[in-house]
DNA sequence: TTTAATTTTTAGATTAGTCTAAACTTTTTT
DNA sequence: AAAAAAGTTTAGACTAATCTAAAAATTAAA
């Protein structure tokens, strides 16, 4: 039996894993999750304890196959909520994570299988996220440089290459974000600069910034 | 914030307050529930404390106002879902309890609402209990003695008179419970027993138990 | 490479919900 | 109406998940 809270860190620690490098640390957990880093520290040893991550004193967590397959699953369900949300309820793409976050917990097998039958097996929530299968598979996010596509391509933002301080503060201050759309607009000639347009609102960046955003393109 | 645990003690509250009395004992709750009557005092008194219950000492319990409101949300709530999941997701009408009782819990004002107009605003749910409304009105069930309805009548047991132990004990050793949907069959003019019908199996029930039990018929 | 800063862990408390066992009320029986 | 039975509450303990504050380990800086 895997709690609802150990659901959760197993899906942050999931997201956390995907979004970078291996092992992930304590700290960025607690972040993530807005707790304190002595709480992550228990319930990682606990995780351990049943198998579902691999846990070393100061050096980190990753999940076990288990564990993979456990934060899976909840992904799953999440995506595929948000998409019975958008499709069928009449819910915009911004008001559904509050909600998927209650319904990725319900358990039932035959629930989700219906769900995801009634849907017609989507392939990607409303966000532009991949949804991963039964089995956990999660289509690989092939991702762009928004400087290499063209024109009018639409897309979400999947990662940024600078992770400095000053750039991801750069990036919150213009509502820029990860899992947000961004339509792709002309180049400046003169300077390289992109304009850009997401949420209703256009944005000129500088060819630098550009650089470092990476999209997901929406098929 | 009402929590999940108290949405089901005043759950349990107010299907103990519709079958019989008003007030509802402590050992009710506990069987109902499958807890003890010592948790069911502390939990009690956290729900006066909140002024969800009127609570007076080994008196029992009953819903105030505010109690009863976010009772018949929950009773809505779990009807609604119940009728998702049987129209739309194929389930069989003795599938869905288990994981209705996960979806009650879910709170969005929205989600609800929605769901509610997708289900085409529903009426009963597929055991033909009534759907409270918004504002937490249920219409009144009407119900019948099995012995006064023609043959051939489907309902669903919703009360018994007697409520001795050897008659429970009775009820429960035929599988006689309440929420099935029984279907009325032919009276032996010999000794006015009936044979009736519940989930695919038949029943010849004696006159004096047929006197006991209530039905509403479902429409 | 020693010191300083940061990160992580431990120790000890806290809250929600539960339990057992004992004490206390209420109800039923004799 | 007293004794027995049944039902209810209290007291004290336990688990899951969290926190603060202090200690320990790692990483970064001088």
């Amino acid at each position: 039996m895997v709690t609802l809270t150990e659901e959760n860190y197993l899906k942050t620690i999931f997201h956390l894993g995907q979004e970078g490098k291996e092992t992930v640390s304590t700290n960025a957990i607690a972040e993530k999750i807005d707790s304190k880093a002595s709480s992550v520290t228990d319930m990682v040893k606990k995780l351990a304890d049943k198998k579902l991550a691999h846990y070393v004193k100061y050096q980190g967590v990753t999940l076990t196959q288990q564990g993979r397959k456990a934060a899976t699953s909840v992904v799953r369900k999440h995506r595929l909520w948000e998409v019975f949300l958008v499709e069928k309820l009449n819910f915009k793409w911004d008001e559904v994570h509050e909600v998927a976050e209650q319904l990725e917990h319900i358990k039932s097998g035959k629930l989700i299988q219906e769900l995801d039958a009634f849907l017609g097996f989507p392939t990607h929530d409303p966000h532009g996220d991949p949804i991963p299968d039964s089995e956990g598979n999660l289509i690989p996010v092939v991702s762009f440089n928004i400087l290499e596509v063209p024109k009018g391509t639409r897309g979400t933002l999947v990662q940024v290459k600078d992770s400095s301080d000053v750039f991801l503060k750069y990036l919150s201050k213009n509502g820029l974000r990860i899992g947000i759309q961004i339509t792709v607009g002309s180049l400046e000639p003169f300077d390289q600069s992109l304009m850009i347009s997401f949420e209703g609102q256009s944005l000129t960046i500088s060819n630098t910034v550009a650089q470092n955003l990476l999209i997901q393109i929406i098929a």
